[in-house]
DNA sequence: ATGAAAGCGCTAACAG
DNA sequence: CTGTTAGCGCTTTCAT
């Protein structure tokens, strides 16, 4: 690797000289320069401008599973945003492990200017203490901290889950079933609250009862979600749920799986609606009825807030952490629809109805 | 940040002692040290370290797109490999764009010691010089190079789409469509040739005017195998194909769009066989029949390779570039039954079944 | 506009 | 085992 010094003096100057000319700075032999730095081939070494500037020009962006579309398109969206400043992305994937963070955070932290985190879904006193790094934060998807100094950006939990339920019992529904994430999380806990005040204003039971029926709560996989819409497919028919609500993409998918597996038509005997969009969504089976929220768009105005705390200087005032919110809007596709008792013609379950639920028992047991 | 020099003061050794002490080698004070160390909360700067040995402790990865589920799950077993070796991740998107590519190969480079590259599909000669880079590189997916000194992870891919074509053949299919990737790129090229090759071997005609016919070659994107499936259901009712095979995830998934929004039940009126399996697979409308590559596998076997080489002393004698093929292998979901003219009740075409297709002149037109 | 020189934080001879 | 010192490649005063 041929250095500043090398080039110095093939050119018959100094390497301050030289340095100057990348720095854009106006120097006498500029042709000069620009023809040796061209002929040896030299590139100043990023890692000699960091240790002088104390500036990584890079950014670490740490996420519980970048296989799960949602992080992937967060991921997208940040990458894109940081690209295009000329900064660097370091990834790290903690699979939903709290210790597993800790390291990461420990490692990356070192190596970047500043930090967008998804958060693992912990109890808060796992957490590694975010407000040690010396770096700025930014919080995605998952809100895990009071510290007022960093930065967020979520999406409207609440609202989100309200426009789900809004949608079901315009269609009719009354029994509705909620496959919750977990609710030490913000995600999860926004969801949850979300889903029984809508259930409140639209005067249906939503006390002690009916949670213990028609919540099953869980984490954010799909596993979870498959076992959780197995449990309520087990309930007594008459009390079943005619909708069910699932507060992530995973989850959703779980429970898809298990309806699949049992036999339960949807939308035909069970609604189904989810959190989260997916880009093949529109192809499942049936193509299923979704809370978006804007993936890539997360991420990137992840990275802008990011970028306005780097730009700053260090001796400003420090922002107040931020707090956006993005909107989330409801895609109605084929899961929802109308309960088979508010059907034109109620037909009486026959026996391929019950089918389905008395095979059930015995998976479940 | 305290360095290295505060820690030596504060301790009453020199700054070499507590080089040493973190080089593991016994020291006099090792308690003292240990415990200032401690106090003060000292890291050592990885900037630092790497500037004086020459390692990064990072390799580059770089991908067309970190949203496609393939390219997330490489990206998940190369970044679970190299965090287990300590090593950090840095991440490129170049959204399928050789420019984009190639400047993202050159600041990466600079600040990694090796690097994991998808290229981007595109003509060998638009393509950066890989040979130029002075780390070890691996070539995962696609085959862009013929210079021997890189390592290449690569799937069957004439395996792969021979194994669909005898499932196709098996079930009675006859009329086989192909929605194929570019030729130019090794994928696409791969399962081009490996599904006229077993179109020939099952004694079927797979000459010049077959191709005109019923492959449809363009770009590995949704929209593509969109616009391709359109104009295979174009053709003249008889000599339609009574099953497709998808040259990608993309490409298949666009196919199982314009089937759905045509009419055309699948596999009913048309079987349908993709390359790449996917999450969701199961989920779909129906369940896609696929040939599964194992992508997590890929991404660590590639990680292996590049810490293979990492691992040599610079002085070793150069490894030949090693080319490793990952199996394939068939999974027969719901999307591929044999042929409507081979089911027992050869049902005339009525025009329920016509409808799509003649509906299809005006959309295409 | 330019060069000499100091120094970012660390490691590795070298001499003890 | 330990301290002194040079130096990784670059930028930036400070003079000139």
């Amino acid at each position: 690797m041929v250095n500043i010094r090398e080039v110095a003096r093939a050119a018959g100057v100094s390497t301050a000289t030289v340095s100057r000319y990348f720095a854009g700075q106006t120097v006498r032999n500029h042709e000069t320069i620009s023809r040796t730095v061209a002929d040896l081939g030299y590139l100043p070494s990023p890692l000699a401008r960091s240790l002088k500037s104390g500036r990584h020009h890079a950014i670490g962006v740490i996420v519980p599973d970048i296989a799960n579309p949602f992080f992937a398109g967060l991921v997208k969206g940040i990458e894109a945003e940081a690209r295009s400043r000329g900064y660097e992305i370091i990834l790290g994937n903690t699979d939903e492990d709290a210790r597993h963070e800790r390291a990461l955070v420990a490692s990356i932290a070192q190596r970047s200017d500043g930090l967008i985190i998804a958060p693992v879904l912990a109890e808060t006193s796992s957490l590694f203490r975010l407000g040690d790094l010396d770096i700025p934060l930014v919080l995605v998807d998952r809100d895990v901290l009071p510290d007022a100094s960093v930065d967020r950006v979520l999406v409207d939990n609440e609202a989100g889950a309200a426009l789900a339920v809004d949608h079901l019992v315009s269609l009719g529904h009354e029994r509705i079933g909620f496959i919750s994430g977990p609710l030490d999380s913000t995600p999860g806990r926004g969801r949850y609250e979300g889903f029984l005040q809508a259930l409140r204003q639209h005067g249906l039971d939503a006390g002690a009862e009916y949670g213990a029926e028609y919540i099953r709560v869980g984490d954010f996989r799909e596993e979870g979600g498959y076992r959780a819409m197995t449990e309520l497919l087990a309930l007594p028919d008459r009390r079943r749920p005619t909708a069910v609500f699932g507060a992530s993409n995973l989850l959703t998918l779980g429970a898809l799986r298990a309806l699949n597996d049992h036999g339960v038509s949807v939308p035909g005997q069970l609604s189904v609606i989810g959190f989260d969009d997916l880009s093949f969504a529109p192809l499942l089976n049936p193509p299923l009825t979704v809370i978006r929220r804007p993936e890539i768009e997360q991420g990137a105005t992840a990275a802008r807030l990011l970028f306005g705390r780097l730009g700053r200087d260090a001796g400003a005032e420090p922002l107040p952490g931020q707090r956006i919110s993005l909107p989330v809007e409801l895609v109605v596709r084929g899961s929802t629809a109308a309960p088979e008792s508010a059907a034109p013609e109620p037909a009486a379950p026959d026996s391929s109805t019950l089918q389905p639920f008395d095979k059930l028992r015995e998976l479940t047991s």
